[in-house]
DNA sequence: GGGACCATAGCACGACCGTTCGTGCTATAC
DNA sequence: GTATAGCACGAACGGTCGTGCTATGGTCCC
């Protein structure tokens, strides 16, 4: 196992860059070493080597992904208060992800889940996993927020993570399909609306808080 | 281009059904002829002859899949009253279609447009289409319910035809990557949830009335 | 019973797939 | 100034992809 020099390391974060843009539009599977190679312009060969089988490639580009979204949506997302103020900051942070086109095919880890939760494979387990680990934060932010007394005893926080997650994954795959941003709009309208129907009076204070924190 | 004899209607007819069950798992893409020939024990040549060309394969799947649709989720659906007794009736056959696993890999069409949603061709526009006529008949079932005075007339037929598809859109991609059929029950709960948030007076006597006719 | 014609098979093609190998660079370590 | 190790390359492998061309078996009509 050859150890890593700066200039290597750079050279696979750069691969891994364009991978994942490849990926989220071709998928994991449509993703090809020789596509790979000459959008990087170098040689099949010396871009294999970095990673040994293309099962590798697939998982380095997953944990590049992973990475994307706990810089840019997980770690902005937990610096709010626990509770709704998280719960809202998650998702904010998730659309405005899709939103900003950070990935060109839409939301990477959609099109993986998509690709592979009809076929086993170490990819598919990865994929469950960190999908797992999602639905898990959403699910602590609202069972948080009935702790906290903002959200009404009697909500599930299952049923509202999942509510919340398929109203954000659908607007990804619409927004892209009909290159209509208004599925975002209608994105937003459904978490706002759904999170308001479970607030408690306290946490409707918080909600109206985030929107006109002035008051 | 040879004419169709009931010979050849039905062999393509079993190429089709064994063409849906393999796309919905593998994807359109990765619907290759090689595979299919070796499902069906036929030589990939012989397969070839039916459509002249992969897309025309492509495109024979999904109108094959389409077909299945209308026969089994929008014919019943349409059968109710307008309003939400048909938009209840579309959701539930809907949601009773993936639960039945009429295809193995889940939702044919939500894998199609997940594959599909960022890469231009033929085959996208004729996914986005169809997608586009499915939410037309939810959006229309809203507006007949509004109109019909079951719906209270703050609703929005489309941001409700959008939350109950992302309902049932996500619980297709959680319930094949985690094998749970509890997403079923979130999925229908949300449903039921989003309706119930929209109906007037009159629109909740029919809602209840649906689950305990006798009353 | 012969001819038209559809359905299927066999075979070959060029392209691209993931993968392996041998071979040079180039920069650091001694 | 030379040895070493990481990095990248071109060429080639066996395999599969979609797609042609040609031949033959089956079926039906005249």
């Amino acid at each position: 196992m050859p150890t890593q020099t700066p200039r290597g390391y750079a050279t696979k974060q750069g691969i891994l860059e364009v991978a994942t843009a490849i990926a989220s539009v071709e998928g994991l599977e449509g993703l090809t070493l020789g596509r790979l190679a000459t959008d990087l312009a170098m040689s099949k060969s010396g871009l294999f080597a970095h990673f040994g089988s293309k099962e590798e490639l697939q998982l380095a580009t997953i944990e590049h992904a992973r990475q994307t979204y706990v810089d840019q949506v997980i770690r902005p997302g937990l610096a709010h208060e626990p509770g709704i103020a998280t719960l809202h900051g998650l998702c904010d942070r998730y659309v405005a992800l899709m939103e900003r086109r950070v990935f060109p095919g839409g939301c990477f880890f959609a099109a993986a889940m998509a690709e592979f939760d009809a076929r086993p494979g170490v990819v598919r387990d990865t994929i469950a996993s960190l999908q797992r680990q999602w639905l898990d934060m959403l699910e602590t932010a609202a069972s948080d927020g009935i702790r906290r007394g903002e959200l009404d005893g009697s909500v599930d926080p299952v049923q509202l993570a999942f509510e919340l997650e398929a109203a954000m994954l659908s607007a990804n795959w619409y927004f892209h399909l009909y290159s209509d941003a208004r599925f975002f709009v209608l994105s937003r309208s459904a978490v706002q609306r759904t999170v308001s129907a479970a607030v408690s009076p306290k946490g409707r204070r918080i909600l109206e808080g985030a929107v006109a924190p002035g008051a």
